[in-house]
DNA sequence: AGTATCACTGTAACCGGTCACAGGGACGGC
DNA sequence: GCCGTCCCTGTGACCGGTTACAGTGATACT
């Protein structure tokens, strides 16, 4: 049917017809280019009759800008970059990834910046990414949970790019901007919620203690067992990498330290799912023998059975505030440290 | 919107000293700058002496080369957006997701393409994509299973933007590439096994009949049985919509149905995992009674317990081959759609 | 020797925007 | 009538690359 048909128009992908430029704009509206241009930006005096006219052009035409073009002449890109130096963070152990990224392009896409994703995981990709980043090319980049050490990170810093992190960077708080959840506060009211609940044996399956989040969580925990007066037992504190396996073999060495425990905080929603086969082969009832409580409350926590109470990470707000931060720097302000509330959702594995 | 917009204040940091340009590193290597471009893109004759002058004078200075710049002169942005339609796909229900994000984002940064991340859910989000997309502003655009129905389909189409759909995109093969995994011979490879296993009573928990993949892995289970002989019960088959409840609903509605089943074929990971719990409490043992057979092979299946058997959707062929076709479009071949082969991977839930 | 070819190099004109600067009316004050 | 201000507008010089075209010297061919 189609081998007859003879395309009435040349379409060449994006040869086809030339697109528009701002000089086509202008000579439609009866103006010169610079009125289009300060038009375009709004930022200077315009008489509202060329307005109308330009405005009017554009519609006719379809204008749109050529953000290069722009780039080039303003020498800012319009775009940030989301730099991931961890490709798990992207597989299913960290649902949480993805509803920050899910933030992050929205609040971007508000201010019409766009996100473009780099994920450096091998050796080569990690050193294409900060050719790319350091060649300042992009505005801005945006970090999740790097490792202190990480040479990427001062590399970085070295290229005097503008940088905001979630979770805070130990030992580059002058030159690094961060957003992280008040996670020794969220620590800390889970702990005091099994508490209250009449926990009085409550292990800890702690996170790498090179992250922020890991050494907070575990600060929490035992600040508040200190403040009611109990002992930290560190045979109650096992330590995993925020993931189910690393939950399931915490779960089993504290079974064996602490046979008497009554309750788990786990630093991560997902060592907290791998604990759960583990205390049901035990023979261990959740919540009836032993309360849990998750960390993060991701999409996770409540399709487990039972339903794990979980600290509430406020992934939508850390994500508007990471772009904001990231606003600030490129406008010039120094980096800026904020942390944000976290709340705590009760249940089933931990009824109040 | 310009209030939110980052000002243009010229004193970012990255201001501080400036990147070195193409005439710089002309001046340092005693050539012209037209000769260093050509050394960039090694398209002409340059001497042997002075593509080492410019190599020299490049690792002297430190130079990258503007993207900006050079797009505004080629009319090729060297980046692709990768567009998602469906929020849900970046949240916790679809880890296939996540993998085929990476797989594409390694594909293109081996082309030294960039990666734009696109989420457009709500209305406007969906028609600031649009404009952008539409002004030629990337190369091509990367979709991930739309609807056939999308007007943003049609729109993107009329655009005349390469575009390549990850599943067949049904009444545009001859507008849009697509890559999909071969999931009918897929579904019939998973039941085949269940029959060679002995199993003679079979179920299948089906996804959404609007989408292709619903589909495809339904007709792979009816095929399967018919092709053996058996006949295909209706009783025996149940909706879900891909998700981890709906799997747990569906197996519900099975053991009502079916009592007397001996294997489950689950079209994906998440509504297979969703059916354990409901057969553990059902005092049904997998695989003792009951053989289970997931769709997709995600992280999920390897740490569920029993590990799940599952139909591999090769998604990191599919990544790459999406990437491969958009270059072909881009370079102005005519559209095409190819289908990748699956197979299928054996794990306790139904041994061989 | 004259000339064609080859291998290489430099100049200049773009690409499509931004923005500093100069200039031109209109208006008010002297 | 002259001047200064206030708006508004156009010209032209960039931004940092690519590339068409012209040119140069050396070698090969006639």
């Amino acid at each position: 049917m189609d081998a007859t048909m003879i395309p009435t128009v040349p379409t060449s992908p994006g040869t086809g017809r030339k697109r528009p430029t701002i000089r086509d704009v202008a000579r439609e509206a009866g103006v010169s280019y610079a009125t289009v241009s300060r038009v375009l930006n709004g930022r200077e005096w315009v008489s509202p009759e060329s307005v109308r006219a330009v405005r009017d052009a554009i519609t006719r035409t379809g204008y749109t800008a050529n953000p290069h073009a722009r780039s080039l002449a303003t020498g800012r890109s319009g775009s940030i970059a989301f730099l991931l130096t961890e490709p798990q963070h992207l597989l299913f152990e960290d649902p949480n990834f993805a509803v920050l990224l899910r933030g992050v392009a929205q609040a971007l896409s508000a201010r019409e910046l766009t996100l473009i994703l780099m994920i450096a995981a091998s050796p080569e990709e990690r050193g294409r990414a900060v050719t790319y980043l350091s060649g300042g090319h992009v505005d801005g980049v945006l970090l999740v949970s790097p490792h202190s050490g990480d040479p990427l990170l001062s590399q970085l810093v070295r290229a005097e790019i503008p940088i905001v992190a979630c979770g805070k960077v130990l030992g580059h708080e002058t030159t690094i901007s961060s957003v992280a959840a008040d996670e020794w506060a969220g620590a800390r009211s889970a702990v005091e919620h099994l508490l209250a609940a009449g926990c009085r044996r409550i292990a800890h399956i702690a996170g790498p203690q090179d992250t922020s989040g890991g050494v907070e969580r575990l600060r929490g925990y035992t600040d508040a067992l200190t403040a009611h007066g109990l002992p930290v037992d560190q045979a109650a504190i096992v330590h995993g990498d925020w993931s189910h396996e690393s939950g399931a073999a915490g779960m089993r060495e504290l079974l064996r330290r602490v046979p008497d425990l009554d309750a788990v905080f786990a630093a991560s929603d997902s060592m907290a799912a791998g604990t759960l086969p583990v205390l049901r082969e035990a023979g261990r009832d959740v919540p009836g023998d032993v309360r849990l409580v998750g960390f993060d409350d991701s999409g996770l926590a409540a399709t487990l059975h039972p339903p794990l109470s979980s600290v509430r990470n406020p992934l939508d707000r850390i994500s508007e505030e990471m772009v904001r931060l990231l606003g600030e720097l490129v406008a010039g302000r120094t980096p800026l440290s904020i942390t944000v509330p976290t709340s705590l959702v009760l249940r089933e594995s931990s009824p109040a």
